[in-house]
RNA sequence: GGGUGCGUAGCUCAGCGGUAGAGCAUUGCCUUCACACGGCAAGGGUCACAGGUUCAAUCCCUGUCGCACCCA
């Protein structure tokens, strides 16, 4: 039957019967009628098969006979400027009429309606322009494959090249009512002439017919992505050589969606290429599309929608800003919701309370404080650990990991300032040795200025409130500060290593003392027994902290024999012996010990195995190796140790 | 069907060859002179499963299962 004709009813045109993939042949007669100027698959069919695109509809979507040849019938006739509802009621009837439909049936397929107006959209022929996507892409993949754009996360780039090297003509027409204007201009005869401006198109029209021609510029205006991939060069004064330009293209990193990487972001980097011959930004951070507290999906039809309005009214901004921060693992999507900034909330009110401490302790800022200059061991630690946190900040900064850098910030000010150096600081105020309180007044205020600047970005509110109050610098400086910098502090090594160990001596104090169910009313000697003269020196040091800390009534060395009813805490070469006599059960005690000492044991006899491995022993690096005989002398060392504190209470 | 990512403590997630971590939640104690939106401590994990590589695997490789997203 291919190359035969069929006769089109009602209008009577002669209809070319072809074959093509397109059709299905299980489907009905296995025939299909193709409508290539008003259907996108059978358009396609029609070019393959070079069909004539006839259109019957006009742009209201009104039957149109313009194109339909001479001579139509009168039925046809009638139908002219008809709804196209109308028509096909009209066309059904008379095909009823000449007893030439068979039958009707109901029928599920995918026509687009329209978003707002819901009505059927029907596809309509016309003339539109499109850029050569395929040549725009090249530059933009290889500015990607040679590193000069780098998307984060990586995975990315795989998303881009999937869409860039697959790329299709880019249709840049858009029939809305408003934007850009094609620069299109046509004349009598239809010959286009593009040019920058309407006079230009009169320039060209003029040399085209040799005389002056009426001229019709294009009802279409560019698609929006077309004057938004612009956007990066065109906001800055493009195409005049601005000092904005200079300065500001290429910029440094765009933070988007992945749903936009080919929408906007591809076309960005096609055109800044361009036109700019230079990529528009160094780095693309995807973010993840934001779920609810469960990682649920938000939607309406759920009901999880999170408004971060109603958060804000609620917790306060800096609340809902650093659990965006926190929750923006690379990767992975942020998850939103009242817990969680309920959380950050209480994180923005330790900061709050912390700086009031430290007024109501006076530590203001001291002009000309040199943090070089500290002589305490605890201003020395917190400084040297306010550094790694600037250096950890930073670096988390730098690789675009603003969790880490939530993280980071969190611990550095909860932990370490406010458990650790804030407490450890409480005798230190009230000293009578000269200096001791002023030093640490001076670093208590440089240390809290150093993390109202880490956390700026993260809780813009609360920290230039603080900067404000305590006169850090002028009022609403925090913005324009400088980024703390890290600043060598001497002996911090020193500092570390005491520190360390005084923390490490209030925990395991307060572990077994809880574990012992001691109430914190009731305070007990601290005694120490085989103590190093350094030891016992900085536990003298640091008594009235210990005494604090972890409910020490006093702290002195101790030999010969332990007191009825001690609990004994093995720290490196010491024995701590805390008397509790009638408060501690001893035979919880003694199993306290023996699992202390069981967990030693097995530590000790994993290594031991490990150590008597020869491959091991041949082939693993000697700082490994090193590292594990350490960990075994230490537990051999705890084993000896609970060993003799057992045999003391037995 | 093709692709990408993810399965680690009750939940949300870090870690990614060499002693399993955090926050929240839970439990116990504490209204101790910044903070109960707080402090202290504890419990809780054959790091989805099965093979392989390695002296050594939560981490690297292969496969299986489950989940999510993208494209057709």
């Amino acid at each position: 039957m291919v190359g035969k004709f069929v006769i089109l009813p009602l209008t009577g045109r002669r209809i070319p019967i072809i074959a093509d993939e397109y059709s299905d042949p299980a489907k009905g007669s296995g025939a299909v009628k193709i409508t290539p100027a008003h259907d996108f698959n059978d358009f396609a069919v029609g070019q393959r098969n070079h069909l004539p695109m006839i259109s019957v509809l006009d742009r209201a979507a009104r039957i149109s006979l313009a194109e339909l040849g001479d001579a139509p019938s009168a039925f046809v006739q009638s139908l002219a400027g008809l709804d196209r509802f109308e028509a096909r009621a009209l066309i059904i009837s008379e095909l009823e009429r000449l007893d030439l439909l068979e039958k009707i049936e109901p029928h599920r397929h995918l026509v687009p309606h329209g978003e707002r107006s819901g009505v059927p959209i029907e596809p309509f022929l016309t003339v539109q322009w499109y850029c050569n996507a395929e040549i725009l892409a090249g530059p933009a993949v290889a500015a990607v494959e040679s590193g000069r754009v780098a998307f984060v996360p990586k995975q990315w780039e795989n998303n881009f090249y999937a869409w860039m090297r697959d790329i299709q003509p880019w249709c840049i027409s858009r029939q809305l009512w408003w934007g850009h204007r094609i620069p299109a201009w046509y004349g009598p005869d239809g010959a286009v002439f593009v040019d920058h401006d309407e006079a230009g198109a009169a320039a060209q029209a003029r040399a085209h017919y040799g005389h002056e021609a009426v001229l019709t510029q294009d009802e279409d205006v560019l698609d929006t992505w077309f004057s938004s991939a612009l956007w990066p060069f065109s906001t800055l004064g493009w195409p005049d050589k601005t000092a904005e330009l200079a300065r500001y293209y290429p910029t440094d990193v765009l933070i988007t969606g992945f749903d936009i990487i080919f929408f906007w972001v591809a076309r960005m980097m096609m055109m800044g290429l361009h036109f700019m011959g230079d990529v528009p930004f160094r780095q693309v951070y995807i973010n993840g599309l934001v779920r609810d507290e469960r990682n649920q999906k938000m939607s309406k039809s759920k009901g999880n929608v999170v408004d971060p309005l109603d958060l804000i009214e609620k917790y306060g901004t800096d609340a809902v800003r650093f659990t965006a921060a926190i929750q923006s693992g690379s990767g992975r999507s942020p998850k939103m919701g009242p817990n969680l900034v309920e959380n950050s909330r209480s994180f923005v009110t330790k900061l709050w309370n912390a700086a009031r401490f430290a007024e109501m302790n006076n530590a203001l800022p001291v002009p000309g404080f040199l943090p070089q200059s500290v002589q305490l061991s605890l201003s020395r630690w917190i400084l040297n650990t306010a550094n790694q946190a600037i250096r950890d900040a930073g670096a988390a900064l730098d690789a675009l990991r603003f969790n880490d850098y939530a993280d980071i910030c969190y611990r550095f000010a909860w932990g370490d300032f406010c458990d650790w150096f804030l407490e450890l600081s409480k005798p230190g105020f009230a000293s009578n040795v000269p200096g001791e309180a002023d030093e640490l007044r001076a670093v208590t205020a440089h240390v809290l200025g150093i993390l109202l600047r880490l956390m700026h970005p993260l809780m813009p509110y609360v920290t230039e409130k603080l900067w404000d109050h305590f006169g850090f610098g002028a009022p609403c400086s925090l913005i324009k500060a400088a980024w703390p910098e890290p600043v060598m502090i001497p002996n911090a090594a020193q500092a570390e290593v005491e520190i360390s160990w005084l923390i490490r001596l209030i925990s395991e104090i307060r572990t077994v003392r809880s574990e012992m169910n001691v109430p914190p009313s009731q305070r007990a000697p601290l005694m120490l027994r085989d103590a190093s003269s350094l030891t016992i020196e900085r536990a003298m040091r640091w008594s009235e902290v210990i005494g604090r800390m972890a409910r020490a009534s006093s702290v002195e060395p101790m030999h010969g024999d332990i007191p009825h009813g001690a609990a004994q805490i093995i720290l490196d070469e010491t024995t701590i012996v805390l008397p509790l006599a009638n408060l501690i059960d001893l035979d919880a005690e003694r199993k306290r010990l023996a699992r202390e000492r069981g967990k030693a044991a097995e530590e000790a006899e994993k290594l031991t195995r490990k150590l008597a491995n020869e491959e091991f022993v041949a082939r693993a690096p000697e700082d490994i190796i090193t590292e594990n005989r350490d960990r075994l002398i230490a537990a051999e060392a705890d084993m000896a140790r609970l060993d003799a504190a057992l045999r003391r209470i037995a």
